[in-house]
DNA sequence: CAAAATTAAGTTGTGCACAACTTATCGGGC
DNA sequence: GCCCGATAAGTTGTGCACAACTTAATTTTG
């Protein structure tokens, strides 16, 4: 009784067994908080990843960051960020515009109502913990772990 | 110094923080680790839910569950997985079949390839594990505690 | 037993994610 | 000033996820 997760690598023993995967339970976990935000977010219009591009822009209203300035704090690409950017565009929130010193470059500002609708939202991040069910150190304790994980991750991906 | 995540629910306090936010921390994390699988999983022709089906499927390989049942345990819908598992049947890893007491069943069996392919895939859980950085310990308690969110979150829905 | 309600799987449409590619612009070196 | 490699954004194609709907089989109920 202890190959838990590592396990010791026989196609017999537990590993391969899905309620034993910690992968399988981040991904069933990222997906039911999504299916949290899903009805609140849909009272604004929104998607969580378009929730996500908001809450970059809210941080700093006056800086309009770049596509790829986005893309490197949600580490989405073009071909994620592009689409969904052109959807914010349409429903009024974000304006695009082409840099003025660098022509290739697509800066993202928030317009008026963009701007507006950090307001509404600001129940939504206490809504969600509490569906949650953990407690304010729990949650601090999670994310701080998650995060290390991801940010090993990423730095093994640049070596 | 502690709206940390929940907050006092002012839009001038931090809430609204990415970084501060758990759910992203999750997103990204989820994100991080399919990234680690994809290429390990690619070597079979596999993506990470087609993955995930072969792992229900290798723990009862006398079973044949029915597409419901698979994502009862998945908790993902026919509308995912009716195409995924014509995916699978098509790389020749499983077989449907109508059942026979219930004609609105489908009943999903492995392949002598799709079983065989179990022994070939023992080692990507270790792999994986490794590239969290994490120790066994720590990842016992995060696949607990992500489990119990999940929980939490699957059971207000029922009510 | 027949009509109505329920259930199972599949289909359609939308929106991510991501790989691979294209197009346009920029910067450095000659 | 021109070429060349690099960079930025966008496009295309594939595969999830999920809502909403369709079709077919089964169960419930009057």
């Amino acid at each position: 009784m202890h190959n838990l997760i590592l396990g010791y690598g026989s196609a017999v023993t537990d590993d391969l067994v899905l309620r034993r995967q910690v992968c399988f339970a981040l991904y069933a976990a990222s997906r039911a908080l999504t299916d949290v935000y899903r009805p609140i977010l849909d009272e604004f219009g929104l998607t969580y990843p378009q929730y996500l591009v908001l809450l970059v822009l809210w941080e700093r209203p006056d800086d309009a960051p770049t596509v790829s300035e986005l893309g490197a704090e949600l580490r989405l690409d073009s071909g994620t960020l592009s689409p969904l950017l052109k959807r914010l565009e349409g429903a009024g929130l974000v304006v695009r515009r082409r840099s003025a010193r660098d022509e290739r470059r697509v800066e993202v500002g928030l317009t008026e109502q963009g701007r507006a609708l950090r307001q509404q939202v600001d129940e939504v991040p206490l809504q969600i913990a509490r569906a949650t069910g953990l407690g304010i150190t729990e949650l601090v304790a999670l994310r701080d772990t998650l995060t290390r994980v991801t940010d090993t991750i990423h730095r093994q991906k640049e070596q």
